[in-house]
DNA sequence: TTTGATATGTTATAATATATCAATACGGAG
DNA sequence: CTCCGTATTGATATATTATAACATATCAAA
């Protein structure tokens, strides 16, 4: 039902998504500069947000002296496209699973670990989408966020508190 | 289907709001201050949301010399106790319209007016929940906007379209 | 009336995000 | 190829949102 909590080979789903995006940039003449794809890249490492900040941090230990506006930049590009997804409730920002279908994303995002999944079957974003439609109102865009444990940081918690 | 948009006696509204609040206070023994009251009443006084400085420059017009931690701790008091909830989109904070019972709420966001309505029927809230809770992730909060155009605002749209 | 907990006052600063403008790179028209 | 318009980047400054820290005040119960 969702990605990023279950096991998985994740060098091919790096590999799949990054292949993804620059076909679609190819066809969409769409430039994927280094500053873009570096920070997807960063993105796609693991199925975590990063926060602006956490990017620019990385960006300076590979060196690359960047300014604020360089991630605010390749983020918004890549959010833009559909590349990436912003998580309003922790101000970061994940890479998509599905970067080139046109969908409502919606996700689930750990507290504990930080590990996000972004749904698959979006029956809720729809439904929701539905119901505001119903009450004369005109989606322009979604945030559906779920915040809690993953799997594994339940059984965390479950440990210590023996 | 939701609050916010329809017309409305909002006098009533807003007086509704504060009662429930206050029962809700006395019964649980929550002290509703000076400073927490006020916040709540500029919450309700439309159905708009408030950012922390929104609030505080509302305050200062009052004579108030209020700075950033009062606006916070009233707003983290009254989003902690259900009376208030944050939107995250829009880092701003709105009234509850149902302060008293436990539920999942959604919104619709004008982007056009800042008009807020928070959904009463959560079908597609619960969904969310079960669907994750069928992934094995445990919810603790939901975040759910729209945003869009209020009903108003796209006759407004298409007014100067032509 | 002491006491412990909760709330407020106050200052400073952290964290997130954008405005602005100059310089450069890119890509198509001629 | 080379010129031109546009998109992108570089660089500095600043805006916006939110919290840390600690002293003081208030409350309510023992
Ligand atoms: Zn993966
Ligand atoms: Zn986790
Ligand atoms: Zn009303
Ligand atoms: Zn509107």
């Amino acid at each position: 039902m969702a990605s990023g909590f279950e096991a998985h080979d994740h060098t091919d789903c790096i590999r799949t998504a990054m292949a993804r995006v620059e076909k679609h940039c190819a066809e969409k003449s769409l430039r994927l500069t280094k500053s873009r794809r570096r920070v997807l890249e960063l993105l796609l490492s693991e199925h975590k947000a990063l926060g602006a900040y956490d990017i620019l941090a990385q960006l300076a230990a590979e060196g690359w002296n960047a300014q604020p506006p360089v991630a605010y930049r390749a983020l918004d590009f890549l959010v833009k496209n559909g590349f990436a997804h912003k998580l309003e409730r922790v101000n970061a920002y994940v890479a998509c699973i599905n970067p080139d279908a046109d969908h409502l994303p919606s996700f689930m995002i750990c507290r504990d670990c930080d590990a996000v999944a972004e749904a698959r079957s979006p029956a809720h974003a729809r439904a929701f989408k539905a119901a505001a439609e119903a009450a004369g109102f005109e989606i322009e865009k979604t945030v559906l966020e779920a915040q809690g444990l993953c799997p594994s940081c339940q059984s965390a918690e479950n440990e210590t508190q023996r």
